[in-house]
DNA sequence: ATTCGTGCAAAATCTTTGCATTCGA
DNA sequence: TCGAATGCAAAGATTTTGCACGAAT
């Protein structure tokens, strides 16, 4: 990161952030390559990155980590994902076929399926009315095998008219 | 509002909660109002909602507005919708045709279309991986109409930087 | 040499929560 | 009556921003 290297020229998120103007710093490829080493369909939180990034020993500022974010998602590098958690993931877009989430609003697990269908009806419907589409995200919210199993357990009070002890999130 | 009429036994939104040991409050009562005044396919934030309350002279705190706003989505009466605006917008479920959204990033406009298939889609992929599914939603981000003609006029420079009088968002 | 990007801390948003009081069932 | 619901204000959580300094081009 101190040593751009040859293959930055190359780099194809590069080429997209030198294009609108925007330079090439030590925080943006340190953070780009946590993203790259992250495991196939991880996302992170900023909270999140900025630990991986603190914990590899990188000096990166909460603050550059929201602007970075923000900065790569706007030029569409990245993926913003929201699962009605009270924060955003982030995903590389890079590399990724087309997938979608599942995610449990008890324990907020996310489950993967892949789709191109559902992207492609994305760009369809878009164009229908008239919109430059950027991305489509199919959620579907739920209780994953666990919770329902743990819902269920838990759940013979509140037939009677009981309060709910276990509340969803 | 402190006067129960016999309508409120029959009200499907009232049976819930009076199932779940739920009471039926003043302020309750208010809010479920509130949304079913709303023209068809609003939404409303928190703040939207506490506004509206407040200007019809009702005095309902923000709190209150929280509260029952989670607890009504809890139950499955309120649909709660993430447009990645920083925070959350919010539907009445009932009488509504399945539907979905498509959110301009620059202007937040949304657009409502509709939609059984990705409505089964959603059942049935969750059923696939085990989920008891709650609500599915799709949605499409994109550049509406107009700030796509906008973008297109100032292709500006830098995101980040100084003139960035038009900020995606 | 510019001027963009960063770090820091303060501020802005949005949402939740503790506690005393009020109110519905 | 008795516990749930409310209001208020304080606290939390997340994200943004002003400013001075350091770095990329």
């Amino acid at each position: 990161m101190t040593d751009p290297t040859e293959s930055n020229i190359a780099d194809p998120v590069f080429q997209s952030l030198r294009k609108r103007g925007h330079r090439i710093t030590a925080q943006r490829e340190t953070i780009l390559q946590i993203f790259r080493d992250l495991p196939h369909g991880n996302h992170l939180s900023a909270e999140e990155l900025h630990g991986k990034l603190v914990q590899s020993g990188s000096h990166v500022s909460l603050a550059t980590t929201y602007r970075t974010l923000k900065l790569l998602s706007s030029l569409g590098l990245l993926r913003e994902l929201d699962f009605a958690e009270g924060h955003k993931h982030y995903e590389l877009k890079e590399d990724t076929v087309p997938h979608q989430h599942i995610i449990c609003v008890a324990c907020n697990a996310t489950v993967e399926f892949e789709d191109h269908f559902l992207e492609e009806a994305g760009q369809k419907i878009g164009l229908r009315h008239n919109f430059e589409v950027i991305d489509a995200q199919f959620k579907i919210f739920g209780l994953c095998p666990d919770c329902k199993r743990k819902a269920r357990e838990s759940d013979f009070v509140s037939e009677q008219g009981r309060p709910a002890k276990m509340r969803i999130k």
